[in-house]
This record gives C-alpha cells, structure tokens and sequence, in this order.
DNA sequence: GTGAAAGCGCTAACAA
DNA sequence: TTGTTAGCGCTTTCAC
C-alpha cells in the first residue's frame, strides 16, 4: 500500500480511500492509484483491514465432520452428500446477499488452539452444527460475538442466550406415524432410535408415541430399539434384531433417520422381507439417498438449506443490531414425502424431481 | 490478550506462546494463562495473528452463482445439488487434513472491491472455478499467491503460470459416444452444444466428432445444434427443434451437459416420444439430478470432489514450497455412466447408490 | 479532496 | 522458560 501510494504521489490515505469509498476520491487521482495497484500487483490485506477496522466481513460455520463409514462404499459421492452440504449452501447463498463471504470448517479435535476458535478469530459471527463444539468453549467465544446454534434444541443452559433454529422433529415424526396408521392401517411399529440421547431423536420419538397414543395404539406395548449409533450398519442390525426376535413381527420399522432405515432395506433383502408389501420402513432427514434406493424411502424431509440461510440472516441481524435482546429461537416446519417404502405409490417414470 | 496476560502476570508473549505452541510454556503458567483467558472470554484474533504472522490457515474457493433458473421448480434442494457443492466438500476435506480452512464466495459483480479481491485478501492461496475472475484481475492477484484454476483448460495466455486441474471431457464425450456407436449400433446422432464458446464444450465435440469418424459415421451429415445457454429451458427447445425439424429424426440427441438433457427428456415426454424406445438421449456431467430422471440418464460423470481435492493439494503443494517452478497441470478421468436413457438396463430394485 | 499520525492485536526475533 | 521490542498493513480521526 506504501508503494502504491509513492508510486501514484498520494498517501497511504488515499490509496484506502480509493478501495473503501471510491466516490470519496477525485476521479483522476482514483484512477492514478487503480493504474499504480495494477501495477504493483496489489491486494490489500483482508487481515490489516480486519485489524483496523474490527470486522472481516465473513461468516463461519463449523460442522461435526461426520461421515458414516457406511456410506464408504458407496461409488458415488452425489448420494453421500450430507447435511453440512445443503446447510454450507443455504447459508453461503445467504451470507453473499448481504455481501458477507463464508468461512467454513469441520470440527477437528480440541486443544487451547481448536478450530472453532481458530474460525471464531476470523468471522464476525458464525453457526454451529449442534454439539460440534464443547459447551464450554462455545459460552466463552459467543461472549463476544454473535452465535447461531443450528438444529437440535438448546443443549445446555449456560448457551441460553444463544439465538438458535430448528427443525420440527416432533412434529415431522408425528405425521409420519400418523400416515402409517390412518393411511396404511399398520398397527405393530417399531421405533428405532439411538442410546446415546439425543435431543433430537427424543423429540421424534414423542411424535411418534403421540401419534401412536391418538390412534389407540398403545405405544408402550410397540417394540422400541436403541442402537448405539445412527449408521446404515447399526439399521441392518437393528432390522435382524427384530426380525429375528420372537413373537409377531413388526408391520413397520419406523427408523430415527434415513441411514439407518437404509441399512435396514439392505438388511431386508438379504433375507428376503419384501418392502413394503411384508413391511413398510421408514425414515427420517431426507437425504439423497433416501430417494435413491429402492424401495424409496418414505420419510420426513428436514429443510436443511433453509436452516443455512435463516442461520446467516440471524447473524447479519445481531450484527447490524436489529435483533432485540432477547434470544431468538426458529422452529422450520418439515415436511413428508410419502414414497415407496411405506406402500405408497412411488412417482412414476417422467416425474421429475417429484417426491 | 494484554488484559489476559495482566490478569495472569505474565507478559503478551507468553500469552502468545500459550496458545501457539503449548508445550514451550510450563504447565503452571499454561494454566494459569488459559484461566485467564476463559474468564476474560479471551478469543485470539485471526487478524492480528495473519497479519503478524503472514499467513492465515484459510484456502479460498470463488465459483460462479450459477443457479439454473430451469431447477428453480425443482421442489427439493437436494436435487438442484450444484458442482459448486461438491468442489466445496472435496475442497474442504482435503483441506482440513492439512489443518486448513475453507473460505467460499460465489461471484458478484465488478469493482474496485470485487470478490475475488475479497477472499484473496483474506487466504493463503485459492481455486478458481474456470471463468469466474476476469482475467486481468487474476493475473494481478497470482501475482502474490498461489491460485489455482479449476474445471477449464488455460483460458489465457496470460494465466499460463497458474496451476490447473481439469477434466478429460474430451475422452469422456468420445466414450459415450462410441458406447452410442457401437454396443446401440446408433447411427444418426445430433450433438446439442451451446454458441458461447466454452473450451469444455469445444472438447467434448471433439470427442463426439473422433467418434464419429472412427466409426464411418460422417459427423459432418450429423445434425448439430448450438443453443445459447445450457438450460434445461434450451434443452427442451433443442428437443423440440430436432423433432419438428424435416428429414429423419436422430436416434440420440447427444448433449453437452445434463441439464439440456434432463430438459430434453421433459420435452420428449410432452411430445409422446418414448425414451429410449423411439430415442436416445444422454448428457454430460453426472450431477445427481441425472440419476433422478425417469428415465435415469445416460451420462459422463465429472469428479468433482476429487477436483476439489486436487485443487487443495496443489495450493498447500505451493505454500509448502513443494511443487516446482513450473505449472502443474492435472487431467482428472471421467466416467461412463450407462443408464436408461441410452437404453441400457437399467439397475433393478434393490441396487444401492449403483451406477 | 487529501495528508499525518495513532493505533488495531498479534508474532517473532532477540535478550535475559 | 519468559520478557522486550519492533513491526505486520490497514483504517480512521483530525487537520489542512
């Protein structure tokens, strides 16, 4: 910048000014500074900018890097692709519209030097993936600036103030029993949730009892399995498991999430179970695969890319401060899509991107 | 981090020290630092440390906000699923190996402050998605960092220092075509490019010309059509122009990318032309849309994941000092996708993520 | 419209 | 092991 500005014969003031406000400058002297930049091959510092001016002009998300070793072996990467993808794009997409650029990064393990500090350091605000980040470190980073808790409630009290979306998880599970009940006549479900708990799979669970409950099905007596993970190798197992056990088996598996209900229909087949006609199977994210395997999967769809973008207009909101004290706190409505697995017709050839 | 040395009695180099490199500090004084910090909710600035340090730990990505607008009634996101988003994920991977961040942008308009000055200001070194940048303010910006550009031979001569990974579009297209050729036994195949030249286009109609000749047919008879975007809007125009044009219909409408052959298939389908009883159909790029169409699409799968990757290595290649003077210069191979629409069988039920 | 000067918060020698 | 001291390259009053 010193250069540029000996070279054009302005100071380094004007050389700023010709980058932060052009109009402010006289037209042949921008163009003298613009000439002598080109010159010199200049590109102003985005670090001395952000140092002086206290703001980077970027967003951060930090994400679990969570893939499912089970998706390994999947050839193709299109159909592995994850929910960071669909929330990375909402919130980019979102952030450029109010010209901010975004910063992205999956969790690595801690250390006084972790990640999400290293992109805490380099944002003016920024989301979090639910529980990516220890509790802790997350209260001390969002004393001073701005922070989104993205989809799975509020884990902790120490992150109350926290502004924070979410997806209906109860609701979405609730309709979707529902549909198994009413439309399909099934009667014996199982549920097949995940030991570790998890908020998130606790709320679709109560859908799913509340569902159950309203139809006069007595939930208590529905089998209930709780895998130690939410992977397509735990939803095989989990599909042996009941198919295995005595007694009636079950008219429908109602799954926690999509991989695992995928496991499952693997699972199924290996024994020879038809899907649906034997027994309906059902999922819950809305993953591409969900759509790509056959049977397809019914299941509930979660409108990751709107968390992404609504995650971004909450930052850019508290950073313009136009958002009130008060926390805010998003619920995104979810939606059904009634596919082949639960016995509903599948969209038949030439529909395109249809559920 | 003045506050935090004070509250701890040490000075800011020992603050510094902390969370640089742990172990040159003794544990009491690690302690006492890391207290102070948690209290005073100390978050080190990414600024202030790239702007001492020269460096930042982030790699960039700048790609065009190409959306589209044919995929805008595409009810789920997941289907609309871009090139970009998977750059992004193979970008981003790869660069956290190496302990790097990923900063995203998609193109905005010109300016003194344009975008790509933005991200560069603010990276170590980053990718380019072919086209994005003009020209000239890349040649500026590569004057100082290392850039990479991605997907698009050289575009200028004047880019010629630059590093660049692409894809073999040229074999891939002479692939599928010969597939059309030989195993179909086709013989009259019209080939949908678009008028604005793109180097890409102009090497996957080379391909399908090498085809052509080596098979005796003479692409100089074939019907070729040059539309003026690559929509799935032109893609139905094309079809239709093929269709209600005199002469002999085609057997295989061949064309440059997937998103005219999906709009192709939409065409077709209105038209009463049965894919691919009456007609083959097949495009290029393998995005996850392809694979949703009914019926599935016949197509050249691009890696870009593995493109992302690539040009992650290369950049932290050059930051390292590892790669030599000259520019490297990597041809990624593509893949024949063979599905319905071309008339191959296509994967049965049960089949999971199979090509 | 333009310049001078004082930091912004950190790292990296170099000393101690 | 720890402290001292220069900057890193910019923005931003406040003068002119």
């Amino acid at each position: 910048m010193y250069d540029v500005a000996e070279r054009s014969g302005v100071s380094i003031a004007t050389v700023s000014r010709v980058y932060r406000n052009p109009d402010s400058v006289r037209a042949a002297t921008r163009e003298r500074v613009m000439a002598a930049a080109r010159e010199l091959g200049y590109v102003p510092s985005g670090n001395a900018r952000g140092l002086a001016s206290r703001s980077t002009g970027v967003l951060g998300l930090c994400f679990p890097d969570y893939a499912d070793p089970g998706t390994a072996d999947i050839e193709d990467d299109d159909a592995a692709m994850l929910y960071s993808d669909q929330i990375i794009r909402g919130m980019e997409r979102a952030a450029r519209r109010h010209g901010y650029a975004l910063l992205i990064a999956a969790s690595l393990e801690g250390g006084p030097e972790s990640l999400v500090a290293k992109v805490a350091g380099r944002v003016d605000g920024f989301a979090v993936l639910a529980r990516t980040v220890p509790t802790e470190e997350l209260e001390v980073i969002s004393r001073r600036q701005p922070v989104v808790m993205l989809a799975g409630p509020r884990a902790d009290p120490s992150l109350d103030h926290l502004d924070h979306v979410e997806v209906a998880n109860e609701d979405g599970q609730y309709e979707l029993t529902r549909h198994l009940l009413n439309d399909h006549g099934l009667r014996r479900l199982a549920y097949i949730g995940v030991d570790e708990s998890s908020p998130d799979v606790e709320a679709r669970f109560r859908g799913f009892r509340r569902a159950c409950a309203e139809a006069g099905v007595d939930a208590g007596t529905q089998p209930v399995l709780r895998m130690p993970m939410m992977t397509q190798a735990e939803g095989a197992r989990a599909a042996d498991l009941l198919c295995e056990a005595t007694g009636e088996r079950p008219e429908a598996f109602v799954f926690a999430n999509d991989q695992m209900a995928v496991g499952a229909l693997q699972a199924l087949e290996r024994r020879g179970v038809r899907v649906p006609d034997d027994i309906a199977v059902t999922g819950f994210d809305g993953i591409p695969l969900s759509r790509i395997v056959r049977p397809s999967l019914t299941t509930v769809r979660q409108p990751m890319v709107r968390l992404g973008e609504q995650a971004a207009e909450l930052l850019i909101d508290r950073l313009r401060g136009e958002a009130g004290a008060d926390p805010v706190s998003l619920m995104l409505p979810v939606s059904l899509a009634r596919r082949a697995s639960c016995g509903c017709q599948e969209a038949g050839p030439g529909t395109f991107g249809a559920v």
